[in-house]
DNA sequence: TCGGACAAGGGGAAATACCCCCTTTTTTGT
DNA sequence: ACAAAAAAGGGGGTATTTCCCCTTGTCCGA
């Protein structure tokens, strides 16, 4: 039955704007219908488990959303749903973010920029191929798997720490409140500066920052 | 002519996805027709320039743009075409930004999570009425009037210096680098810290970041 | 000629950065 | 199951940097 009738897309993404708007967009290319359209990812979720045997062709997926954003979603999509294709769409090409959503099974990352054009073959490339990656991805996940393998890992305790760092507290009072000897920060810090090669307190601030550790 | 006729929009967006997505949904509201769409300020105002007598009923402006953004665009507008009202769009609800938005001209100012019916109800008001604002946006108006009328302004020997704090380099070698004795920056320091009410580097550094002072 | 900005400096207390050291628990490899 | 190896917490001491207050001169515009 479904050579004849149209694929069933689904839309998450928070701005109303954008998906309803989305919506009109794909049901003029002619070969598909969205079927639902969520805010969040906690209600798409929501919807999958009390719909588990609905017909899914491909979904799309904002990656900054509130209450459950797109990774976290695709990360339970990963564990729960690994049959469902997911295009990623996001404003920002930040490798990291890219790089998760793919390794967490995302089928394709466009840029929210992206020429309608491109957009439509990305869907229809997606749903009958299983995927589709634009040079700009491609290009990153060579440049990712040659060199960035040497993953830093941080601890709970070392990410706690860190937030506090990035105000004006002293170490003293950050031992304090995190319920340490000052001895003991002092040797989060030294680590801390030894494993993100950086020589002073306000190196691991631009660290936090620029890694979404902390927020501004 | 004009009472049977309708009304027309311009879209400035770079994400090309929305804007056209955009325009099928404003068409699907009856009411409007969408005659140009702009990628950037840059070429809307360059199509302003070319074609000066053509007719707009309203604009709706991204925020958020390469080449030339959103405020930039909205200071050339209320300079040389005050007469054309603009509605802001943009993603994040910062205060500055909006209040400089609408101090520049802006007509309304709509986050993109905004509700389809508010967006039609925007859009109807500001071309009906001249304007429309969010209770969102009015309530961030009274804020500011009653409070924040100290302005801080920076010299451009603090930005500088800011700048320089920004990094791992002491005092001392921030001195060398901008030919001033470690004293007088000790005293710019100093006067910043008043000045910004912050209490340590750190603060400086988080200042800087949430002020745009250098980039992360 | 007064005030105010800018530049420079002295002295000192507090915080930060950087050593080398110890014990206890947890994890891990085989 | 047991030893080896990390990891987590704490200690002493020192050098450097940061932070703070207070003074001196110069130049410039009102």
């Amino acid at each position: 039955m479904k050579t004849n009738s149209k694929s069933k897309i689904i839309i998450v993404d928070d701005h109303l704007l954008f998906s309803q708007s989305l919506e009109l967009l794909i049901k003029s290319f002619g070969d598909y219908e969205v079927i639902e359209r969520f805010e969040n990812g906690k209600v798409f979720i929501d919807y999958l488990e009390e719909n588990p045997l609905s017909e899914i062709d491909l979904i799309l997926l904002d990656v900054n959303m509130p209450v459950l954003d797109g990774l976290s979603t695709m990360k339970w999509l990963k564990e729960n749903r690994p049959d469902l294709k997911v295009i990623a769409l996001s404003v920002n090409d930040d490798d990291e973010i890219i790089i998760k959503m793919i390794t967490n099974g995302a089928k394709g990352y466009l840029l929210k920029d992206t020429s309608p054009e491109i957009f439509r073959e990305a869907i229809h490339c997606v749903i009958e191929k299983g995927f589709y990656f634009t040079e700009l991805v491609s290009g990153m996940l060579i440049n990712k798997v040659n060199s960035d393998n040497r993953k830093i890992s941080l601890k709970e305790k070392e990410i706690v720490f860190i937030k506090h760092a990035c105000t004006e507290m002293t170490y003293k009072e950050i031992a304090s409140e995190m319920c340490l000897s000052p001895k003991t920060i002092d040797g989060y810090r030294e680590s801390l500066f030894d494993k993100l090669e950086i020589k002073t307190r306000i190196g691991l601030v631009l660290y936090a920052i620029k890694h979404k550790i902390v927020f501004v």
